[in-house]
DNA sequence: AGGGCGACGTA
DNA sequence: CGTACGTCGCCCTC
């Protein structure tokens, strides 16, 4: 199917499969809420209409049917009779609006197609096949993976995640990055393994895996079946034992692709809404005017159709580039010597000053970048980043216009010149999210040298507080602003807004991938040089992205049978808690609903409020029922009620957190692997996500227990942990230049004791521990910009109390107090504030007229120097450490970082050693007018590693 | 499904 | 009425 000329598509073509979207949308939704007065059930169409806008909206096309099944069987019934068993059984709420949703696509002028004895898959394949035929590109919505087999350069299907909005495009490229078998090949892949939803049984034992193999090895299930008898182990006798049902599957899953529907793909246009029949079904339905007008507007009319074709052109500064493929080293080579710009010979990036530099000496801030991204070239590989199931579908190179893309799997021989190239013009190479590109260079086999830019860094440097979840917002946001500054418009261009692809390039999508990044490194180059970030994007955040990468790929052993047990155990008190609470309460509440809580405390049970959500609603947070729980000592219910709800909100929490570990242990390794987020956190932080590492339980021993699951893997003997002990406070006392808090960082006593008595003029060994843990609270608290209510609240003292400790506190340490007041001042002067190491977080809000905005604005503008230093430093001692490691050639490799914490799987042998090293990273990462202290520890767990 | 919100875990 | 995050579950949508 894919013997095609090069030439234009005539348009796009949607086909979908109206079945699987009126299935999701009927379990999607909930019945109780979507259905009219009298009952009827609305669900189905009022999901149907709104996924269908959704996809039109997206996509776009200009020719669109949707299939549907028909009663009574087909020839799939007659041959294996329980075939879609599970899925007959639709209920009858759903077949009831299966009539009203064709109605509905009647009224908006879409075609529908039904033809008896085909089902709805075999209506799609004819469409598919008719589309490209006619060459459309040719889009088909379904969530049946048989519609795979469909894929080619014409034709993507588009396969709801579990999010529905989350479609992916199943090109080629992805199916094959999925399955490791070709689009046609599928049907083979899908007889063999067998399909649950659909009552389909495969062999026993071989999934994608074990199919792909074989089909791999063999070329196709018929050779394979011919060789079945060379096929070793129980997945051989397996297989042997299946071979009927797998030849009746492969029968089955085949698309019929000629069905004669009588129509075509021209006459499948749309548009034509009917408004009056539709508002008679949408007053039926009871729909309301928001949902009418969204679905007028995305299927009608000339007036939103203008403004959708006017409205992109305007800001779009983006040429799709010329793109071709090589499919081997000779066409890499000669397209690399014609277009990539001759190798410049540079100092090698992130090379950090080594030893006791001054503190900020090692980011070289007059670094500029404007010049060398002028005769810059775009690297960018697409496929799947995630952290231990990394798979790599292609590799585009950009430059100048001119663009190659490579398809994966590469051979060897093309991997390794492919290396040698990036190398070779590594000085030049621009990418988008170096850390991304190295996993996915990893699956390649190959090691990604540090480029000259990464546009993802570049933006969070210039932009600190803007995150673009995607390149695409990244562009929105960065470049149409400067619409008619660039290129003149020419043909070709690119349409931002839709995802697809353009036209009939199959690569388009690759190629304007790279066009934007190409885009975003013009654009932003000269904003790191006017605000002077490229040394910190040099020196800091690319050596932290290899760093990062190395701890993402390598992930955290966990022992899962603990967790589980763990689970288990909350599981059973938080049930245990909820049983108590339900007899106080006399009803099953759902404890975790605040809405329910709030009226069996606040209407049964006639409490009194404490405080107020933001939205108005009593709160019942921990603190909320902390206080209502010592009031109520005389009222059994109420104490009854609250102990248990207490001790649920606790135990459940722990169990909601380590049942999302659980689910996140990559099941290939037993390790978990973390995304650390290096553009989020405002203020230079990293963040860990998806699972976040960075938040298990560390206050109470009973959360904390659940570290002890985290344990060394096969080869390695303990964890390591180091923290810095108060750094957010040493650099308080460092940039403060206050000569107290500097003496009390470095008279080696205890720090909250020795300030405490400072401030309460008391000789240390008189000091109570209520003084300690009040000027503690405070000496925190500064950090914050916490108010003497705020200080009063946390202490439960009174607020007069409150502010008498923070007068005394600032009398003792007066530089803090003008330190911190300098922070906010030179950031309404300035309109930025900056790190020791010239981070910039930009604060607009500190000249708004709203009070509590301002407010907030200088209470963050505070901290963002002092917690932004921090991750600074922390930065720095993780390379500095990484290095050290590798230098030394340890075998031993950070795996975690807790903002102040770095966590180390260490080899047996190398305990002692790596200790000292990682120590000394960081305690050396800066010099301080106070020492910078790293205590550490060992242990066979994370929690034992605590110290 | 998808968005908002409350609640709560960490530094 | 303390900064910076991420995640979960509930609730609403008509």
């Amino acid at each position: 199917m894919t013997e095609y000329e090069d030439g234009e598509a005539r348009g796009t073509l949607l086909v979908i499969d109206g079945h699987s979207l009126a299935f999701r949308a009927f379990f999607a939704l909930p019945v109780e809420s979507f259905s009219t007065a009298q009952g009827k059930p609305t669900n189905a169409v009022w999901g149907f209409a709104s996924m269908l806008s959704q996809v039109i909206n997206a996509e776009r096309p200009d020719h669109l049917a949707i299939a549907f099944d028909v009663k009574g069987g087909t020839f799939r019934n007659t041959m294996l009779p329980q075939y879609k068993g599970t899925r007959d059984a639709a209920p009858q709420d759903l077949l009831d609006q299966l009539p009203l949703i064709q109605r509905m696509l009647d009224a908006l002028g879409v075609t529908y197609i039904e033809k008896p004895g085909y089902e709805g898959d075999d209506i799609i394949g004819t469409l598919a096949t008719m589309g490209e035929q006619a060459r459309y590109r040719t889009l088909v919505l379904s969530g049946d993976r048989d519609a795979f087999q469909l894929v080619d350069d014409w034709v993507t299907v588009l396969y709801p995640g579990y999010h529905f909005k989350d479609l992916k495009h199943m090109t080629p490229d992805e199916v094959f990055a999925k399955y490791h078998v070709m689009p046609a090949q599928y049907p083979d892949l899908a007889a063999l393994r067998g399909e649950t939803a659909d009552n389909i049984p495969g062999v026993p034992g071989v999934g994608d895996g074990y199919a792909a193999k074989w089909i791999g090895k063999y070329g196709s299930l018929e050779a394979l079946i011919e060789h079945a008898d060379d096929i070793g182990g129980k997945k051989g006798e397996a297989l042997r034992a299946n071979l009927d049902q797998v030849r009746l599957n492969r029968k089955v899953n085949a698309l019929v692709r000629d069905v004669d529907l009588g129509v075509t793909v021209e006459d499948l246009t749309f548009g034509q809404v009917d408004v009056d029949k539709l508002d008679a079904l949408f007053d039926e339905l009871e729909f309301g005017a928001r949902t009418k007008n969204r679905v007028l507007k995305t299927f009608n009319n000339e007036e939103t159709a203008k403004t959708q074709a006017a409205q992109p052109q305007q800001d779009e500064n983006i040429v799709l580039p010329n793109g071709q493929r090589a499919h081997d080293v000779k066409e890499l080579r000669d397209w690399a010597s014609a277009h990539l710009p001759a190798p410049v010979r540079r100092p090698d990036v992130g090379e950090l000053p080594s030893g006791n530099d001054e503190a900020t000496s090692g980011i070289d801030h007059s670094a500029r970048c404007s010049e060398a991204i002028e005769h810059s070239w775009v690297l960018n590989a697409c496929g799947n980043a995630k952290p231990g199931r990394v798979s790599t579908s292609s590799v585009t190179l950009l430059c100048a216009g001119e663009a190659l893309v490579l398809q994966a799997p590469l051979d060897e021989d093309l991997r390794d010149a492919l290396g040698g190239i990036i190398d070779a013009h590594a000085s030049g190479m621009v990418v988008h999210g170096y850390k991304e590109q190295l996993h996915l260079f990893s699956a390649l086999g190959l090691a990604l040298p540090y480029p000259l830019f990464d546009t993802e860094l570049a933006g969070y440097l210039a932009q600190p507080d803007f995150h673009a979840e995607s390149l695409e917002q990244a562009a929105s946001h960065f470049l149409d602003i400067h619409a008619d500054q660039d290129e003149p418009a020419t043909q070709g261009m690119l349409d931002l807004g839709a995802d697809g692809d353009v036209d009939s390039d199959p690569d388009a999508g690759k190629l304007k991938h790279a066009a934007i990044i190409a885009a975003l490194a013009r654009f932003l180059a000269p904003k790191l040089d006017m605000c002077e970030q490229f040394g910190l994007l040099q020196t800091l955040e690319l050596p932290v992205s290899r760093v990062l990468q190395k701890m993402e790929a390598q992930g955290a052993k966990v022992d899962t049978q603990r967790l589980k047990d763990m689970r288990d155990g909350f599981a059973a008190d938080a049930r245990q808690a909820q049983e108590i609470a339900w007899q106080w309460a006399g009803r099953e509440v759902n404890l975790q609903s605040p809405k329910q809580l709030s009226e069996v405390l606040f209407e049964d049970m006639g409490l009194k409020p404490t405080k107020r959500t933001k939205k108005g609603a009593y709160t019942t947070n921990a603190d909320a029922l902390q206080t209502l729980y010592m009031r109520s000592v005389n009222d059994e219910r109420a104490n009854g009620f609250l102990g248990a709800l207490l001790r649920h909100r606790e135990t459940n929490k722990l169990k909601q957190i380590v049942g999302t570990l659980i689910e996140t242990i990559n099941p290939f390794d037993g390790r978990i692997h973390t995304t650390f987020e290096q553009t989020v956190a405002a203020t230079g932080r990293l963040s860990s996500a998806d699972p976040n590492l960075q938040n298990i339980p560390n206050r109470n021993a009973v959360g904390r227990e659940i570290r002890s699951a985290f344990i060394p893997g096969e080869g390695y003997e303990s964890l390591v942990s180091c923290d810095y002990s108060q750094v957010e406070l040493r650099i308080m006392a460092h940039l403060s230049g206050d000569e107290a808090l500097i003496e009390a960082f470095r008279s080696g006593v205890d720090f909250h004791r020795y300030v405490a008595s400072l401030v309460h003029q008391v000789p240390v060994d008189q000091i109570t521990a209520d003084q300690r843990t009040h000027v503690k609270a405070m000496s925190y608290g500064l950090a914050y910009g916490l108010s003497s209510y705020g200080l009063a609240q946390q202490l439960k003292i009174n607020p007069g109390e409150a502010e008498a400790l923070k007068q005394k506190y600032f009398s003792t340490f007066g530089k803090v107090r003008d330190f911190l007041e300098s922070c906010v001042s030179e950031a309404r002067r300035r309109g930025y504030t900056e790190t020791m190491f010239g981070r910039r977080r930009y604060f607009p809000a500190l000249h708004s007229t709203n009070r509590s905005a301002r407010e907030a604005a200088e209470r963050a503008a505070l901290n963002a120097p002092i917690q932004g230093s921090a991750a600074d430093i922390m930065k720095v001692a993780m390379i500095r450490a990484s290095r050290a490691l590798q230098e030394a050639g340890l075998k031993s490799r950070i795996i975690l970082q807790i903002h102040d914490e770095l966590v180390v799987e260490v080899v047996p042998g190398e305990a002692q050693q790596v200790t000292e090293l990682v120590r000394n990273a960081m305690e050396t990462a800066v010099r301080l007018d106070v020492p910078l202290d790293v205590s550490t520890g060992i242990g066979a767990d994370w929690q034992l590693a605590a110290h």
